[in-house]
DNA sequence: TTGTAGGCGTTATCAA
DNA sequence: TTGATAACGCCTACAA
């Protein structure tokens, strides 16, 4: 800016004034400084821009992992609003370990962000440092990863809804035996899906369900599967708490020799890329993730912006059954009235 | 800072030499102040202290895809050694735009970011912005997408090795009529897999070989691959120029009947973590990622911090041969002395 | 219509 | 050992 005030012999405000349009300088100036921003390409520091308005317009994202459809989805969904209002964002992953995500966003607090979307990692447990936050009014949005506690705005899945269908899905193609191949037990969201399955089976007086947590991986959703498996011979429906837990279950299935569906019908929650490509496809329950992470930054812009912040509210996102081949196929289509009551 | 000098009747300048630690600031000051700091969480605003240092400590990557293993591996690599340094990330991504990629640079430049690690877009073509700023001397590493033209260096794959390698195992493995789905002729990878095909063909004069372009995706893939296969009944070795390309052929290849690997191996090129779930599991070449990521922000950092910059160096990384189900068993163990003339 | 001046938060130099 | 000061680049109220 500088250097464009003395080529042109005028002052830094002038540029800045013509730079900004809908000010009082004179059409010419006006011109000549376009010309030569446009020339040197040169655009404002917005370091010094952040000192002098105190906000930085960047966001603050922590997600466990990025190379992951859903977040990946959730992030082109943030993109999209953020962009267009003149934000950025700064995405961090926290590979899901806690201690990670605390120093992420430490440090993206102090690189000024003006607000943060976090999906919690899983273990996370030690809140004091976002209630901290929270209570000196810095905006905080979180996303799937919900927690009771924190009084914050939350964008969720409607976790307890989506294990009922899913669970309902099992019951009426045929599945007397089911088991639930839970998340990690301290996840707000595997504890929903726990309390949707569990519910529809007494519901339906089941004669036996069983319930088995494991980590939200391949290896050990595999390990489980087996050994619940093996315990407990008649299971015939089983739904696991994510799409990478069922591929874990599919796999030890398969290794004992039993056929999906006929043997054993499986159902994850998600819907990643892959799963249709699995043999047999999965069934399983999509999330709109990119609507999510639209709302998750139209809800922090909001707090950011607005004078008066509204009570922190839910938002709970409704899943979609995809009924694929790893389910046996129902005699009934998928709605199921007299259950609604 | 002032809130802290206040609360403690002593000067800002004092308290921050405190903080640095390595000052002439009596022991007692150095204490009070840090009890203080640790009792507010007060961090120094680094927008601030980039203003005075002319140095933000970020680097800005792009990419053309953030839920992707391969980039997301190449991720982790990055902020394992940025974050050492003391420097963040502000990553995007171009969603294969070139457009988008555009945007997404300039924004960052504007974000005072100190240099850039940058995954092209497959179709980006005009580089004209990229050799301004390299002309400027703005550090520019380029990651995966190589490009001959610009001086920048360069972090890529041996795509001409590996291709060379896995079209010696299907070679190897029986097959003798050979296609190639290669990626889009503009991307320099895509050109260098297809040269590495077609020049193994020749050196083993095979009777016959083939290499049809398409999009890295599975739409795309699937078409051009069904098309080939129709069109070529005979072809019973593909090498796919990446793995979401041969689980497009795998799936064409499937639905026309054809048993894999009896009837036709495939081969892809990445080691998708899901590939060695398909049916059959994907014979594929792995490409060390998080080594890659390490060595793109070490070269980029030492272009930051020296003074005299070298020539720019391109590094290449070998794949590796994850041998599955998807390509017959060879006779002959992998290493194949007469070939490596 | 244009320019001057002060301040945003931090730091390094120099003076006290 | 401490503090005052100027500077980093930008912006706006106010003066010219």
């Amino acid at each position: 800016m500088c250097d464009i005030a003395q080529q042109l012999g005028i002052s830094v405000s002038t540029v800045s004034k013509a730079m900004k349009g809908s000010y009082d300088v004179s059409q010419a100036t006006q011109k000549r400084v376009m010309e030569l921003v446009r020339k040197l390409d040169y655009e404002p520091n917005r370091h010094a821009q952040s000192l002098y308005h105190k906000r930085s317009y960047t966001i603050g994202v922590v997600v466990p992992e990025l190379d992951n459809n859903f977040f990946g989805a959730i992030i082109r969904g943030m993109e999209n609003i953020a962009y267009k209002k003149g934000y950025n964002l700064m995405i961090c992953q926290s590979s899901e370990s806690t201690d990670r995500e605390l120093s992420d966003i430490r440090n993206l607090i102090n690189n000024q962000v003006d607000g943060l979307v976090l999906a919690l990692a899983s273990e996370t447990e030690d809140l004091r440092y976002l209630e901290k936050l929270l209570k000196r009014g810095f905006p905080i949005v979180l996303i799937d990863r919900g927690n009771e506690e924190l009084s914050a705005p939350q964008i969720l899945v409607d976790d307890f809804g989506g294990a009922v269908e899913a669970t309902e899905h099992l019951i009426r193609s045929g599945c007397q035996r089911l088991a639930h191949l839970a998340g990690p037990p301290q996840l707000y969201n595997a504890q929903k899906r726990q309390e949707g399955f569990e519910e529809t089976c007494r519901k339906h007086s089941l004669p036996q369900y069983t319930t088995r947590h494991c980590a939200f991986n391949m290896e050990d959703s595999f390990q489980a599967a087996r050994q619940l498996l093996e315990e407990n011979e008649s299971i015939d429906g089983v739904f696991a708490a994510s799409d990478r837990i069922a591929i874990g279950a599919m796999t030890a299935a398969k290794e004992m020799g039993k056929k999906i569906p006929e043997d054993i019908s499986i159902i994850g929650f998600s819907d990643l890329k892959y799963s249709k490509l699995l043999e047999p496809s999965l069934t399983t329950l999509a999330q709109p993730a990119v609507e999510m992470g639209k709302k998750a930054i139209q809800e922090l812009l909001q707090h950011i912006e607005d004078e008066n912040r509204p009570e922190p509210k839910k938002y709970v996102f409704k899943t979609k059954l995809v009924i694929r081949k790893s389910t046996r196929s129902c005699p009934v289509p998928s709605d199921v009235p007299e259950l609604t009551s």
